[in-house]
DNA sequence: TTTAATAAGAAACGCAAAGTATCTAAGGAG
DNA sequence: CTCCTTAGATACTTTGCGTTTCTTATTAAA
């Protein structure tokens, strides 16, 4: 190849390689994914790379974070437990695909790169578009008197992920609607209705009275 | 090194190589984990590892399996509380250590070697000291009148552990004690409560009634 | 328009570790 | 004492990392 097209700078060039280096993931998974194969799909080569991110980790992480804004999640279905499944399926599916596999990747290299560490944390567990969803469906079971007026920590309403993610990673194996309807059951709606016993403390978390109109 | 001592074999030499593996996890890491160096420090060479095992994977999950039975846990304070709070701080005791860093390193594999992918599901998931601990001290609270009788899933007696080592492995960092208290008051103190109301199903899991002896 | 700074891209390097192949000799089993 | 398994040494090929050096296209400045 002898350098057929002009040749790109900046975001343009940036942008190529990312999209290069999704396409890897996609491919080869993270387990294969190479700075050089991404080099070799983009058209350039690994100094390039490297004059921008520091390694397979990082690159991964960023080509994963442009994907990430997507479509909005909010099932209405009119029942509680049947917002649940879909919401559940929804994360399922998101976190099956290419996912589970990066972020494991990711954090077994990320005990050497605190810095990379850090970025996958604060995308994991920080308010998403998911939380959010979550806090209306809950809302909304409250509203129609499903559910007793209650407190979400934001614990809580990352719950749905950090079980989905866990049930991903544990297993290496794509969610199972048995399993989803397992977590909503035997984990999700029981800990809703349980924190909307008047047990509770509730002193963190966005407040859901019954009013919602 | 001209071979010292006499030469080591079967079950014998096989442990000095799954000891020495695990001294390198310790030292180095899942990360930095090689062939090579468990061979240096066992005194032995590659060929006799590859003839055990086909690779890191495989060797560090040999490794860690020695060390999994452990000294068993059973707090019992006379609160449900705080025995949640002893069983998690017990748990997140144990999973901080190596444990995250190798099952995040070989999730990292798994997915091109499914047959190492079961042995650590078979591992995280199935029954352990763990969950009977958790089913012991939520018997305890119900036997207590803490708790009404309550029928314990499978899935929310794995909780705990699920949770904790969802923290660790998204954090990469030791789960701190606000973390643990925030996962009980707010994620596994409702839930049981929940299980506990007369809404549930309850159609699967070992029932706790309230009269245990 | 000419010139200088910037950065892309090619090529090659040294390094580390994977995984394999070959050979030797040790220490059981008979 | 002999045979047979296999430990252990050595060396090899491969792959990919991360870096260095150099050329040259492109952009910005003069």
């Amino acid at each position: 190849m002898a350098e057929p097209r002009s040749r790109r700078r900046g975001s343009e060039l940036e942008s190529a390689i990312l999209d290069a280096a999704w396409a890897e993931l996609g491919e080869v998974g993270y387990g294969r994914f190479t700075i050089e194969a991404v080099a070799a799909r983009a058209g350039t080569s690994k100094p390039v790379i490297y004059r921008r991110w520091t390694g397979r980790a990082e690159l991964a992480l960023a080509a994963w974070g442009r994907r990430v804004p997507v479509e909005p999640i909010a099932p209405d279905t009119g029942a509680l437990r049947d917002d649940l499944i879909a919401l559940f399926t929804w994360t399922a599916k998101r976190v099956n695909s290419v996912m589970t596999e990066i972020v494991a990747g990711v954090m077994g290299e990320a005990f050497r790169h605190p810095e990379v560490a850090e970025i996958l944390r604060s995308r994991l567990t920080g308010p998403s578009p998911l939380t959010e969803a979550v806090g209306a469906v809950v809302a909304r079971a409250v509203a129609r008197g499903e559910l007793e007026p209650l407190t979400l920590p934001h614990r809580a309403a990352r719950a749905p992920l950090d079980l989905v993610r866990n049930e991903s990673m544990t297993c290496g194996v794509p969610t199972s609607d048995e399993t989803i309807t397992e977590l909503v059951d035997d984990i999700y709606l029981p800990l809703l209705r349980g924190l909307a016993t008047p047990t509770g403390p509730g002193a963190e978390g966005s407040t859901v009275p019954r009013d919602v109109s």
